[in-house]
DNA sequence: GAAAATCGTCAATTTTATTTAACAAGTTAG
DNA sequence: CTAACTTGTTAAATAAAATTGACGATTTTC
């Protein structure tokens, strides 16, 4: 597979001028179905028609291919596209890449008996989510609670926290965290 | 006219790397007679091909349009690409752009009468020419010469020098300076 | 020296990109 | 709610890029 994805940065850039495909295509003098189907990967424009467009945004092609990874402006996320992350018998899948962003959205499964640890997290963030699925033990400083399906949650992760499914079933969270800590 | 020569660009990468049009196209999946007219700007490759062509240099597409601009690198100069500047009745064409050299290569032609002035030259580079038509006078500190067609000359700029055309006939010099003065 | 390779270029064909023209879905105006 | 507009996509036609196969010129080999 090709991490190269032109029709990815092309629309990327056209979106951010604020512009439709006919509207760039009649300003770069050419046609809709041209930048639908590059922007679709569908075929690869000459670099003679990708000038021309980039000249409409306005960019370089020099700008253009040193624009940044698409991971680093990916907004939309299929849940296969989420990137998995396991610590013992706690399954997370994560929102995007962090490297770019200084929030950290989770999708977390706690496993029956799953357990963040006796020695509590620490971390400088600030952190909160919901529990959609099954119930969660949070103890948080001195208050401990047990968080059922709708219940949510938030605090300063400053604060030293543990995270423990003491029921039968799969707990489901979804969280977040600012800046990320994993 | 475009500035941007990706056929010169193709072209010198390749022969840094080494390659022949043939031994490039063969690596990258592709035909010389392809290679051929892209760089000769008589055909714009789809950025998938340009893209096959520099993974065997090999180089990425973002390096490739950072590239240094052709004038940069230019090695070979037709006559009628020498820029020209004039000084009042003496006539400079510079072979290159200083921009990007310490070494200014100048084809000069004093008309009759031409004379680089009075309030005698004077800056901080090494510089020589030979006399190639006509006669010059030549005055370098306290020394003064006429030199004629096959005649040179070499001095330390930092002497007040002056250059004059006495004689009925236009008088040509190729010249070099270092670093760059005009 | 002549034969064999290799070089870059070019004309004709094939393949691919781009245009033309239509479509379905969504939005705005009345 | 319909009618007029915009959106992005797609199929067939056209324009352009890439391949095939050849050429003359230069270099290498014997």
């Amino acid at each position: 597979m090709d991490d190269f994805d032109l029709g990815a940065r092309l629309r990327y850039v056209r979106q951010a001028a604020g512009l439709s495909q006919r509207e760039l295509a009649k300003r770069a003098g050419m046609t809709n179905a041209a930048i639908s189907v590059i922007e679709n990967n569908q075929s690869s424009p000459s670099v003679a028609s990708l000038k021309k467009v980039l000249e409409v945004i306005p960019l370089s092609l020099t700008e253009f291919f040193a624009l940044e990874t698409p991971a680093e402006y990916k907004i939309f996320f299929k849940e296969e596209e989420l990137v998995p992350i396991t610590q013992g018998a706690v399954h997370y899948r994560q929102v995007g890449d962090m490297r770019y962003h200084n929030l950290q959205i989770l999708h977390e499964r706690y496993t029956p008996g799953a357990d963040t640890g006796r020695s509590m997290l620490q971390h400088e963030s600030e952190e909160g989510g919901v529990v959609i699925e099954g119930t969660i033990e949070l103890t948080v400083g001195e208050r401990k609670t047990i968080l059922k399906a709708g219940d949510a949650y938030l605090f300063d992760s400053r604060q030293p926290h543990r995270f423990r499914n003491i029921g039968k079933t799969d707990c489901v969270i979804v969280s977040a965290c600012t800046p990320p800590y994993l």
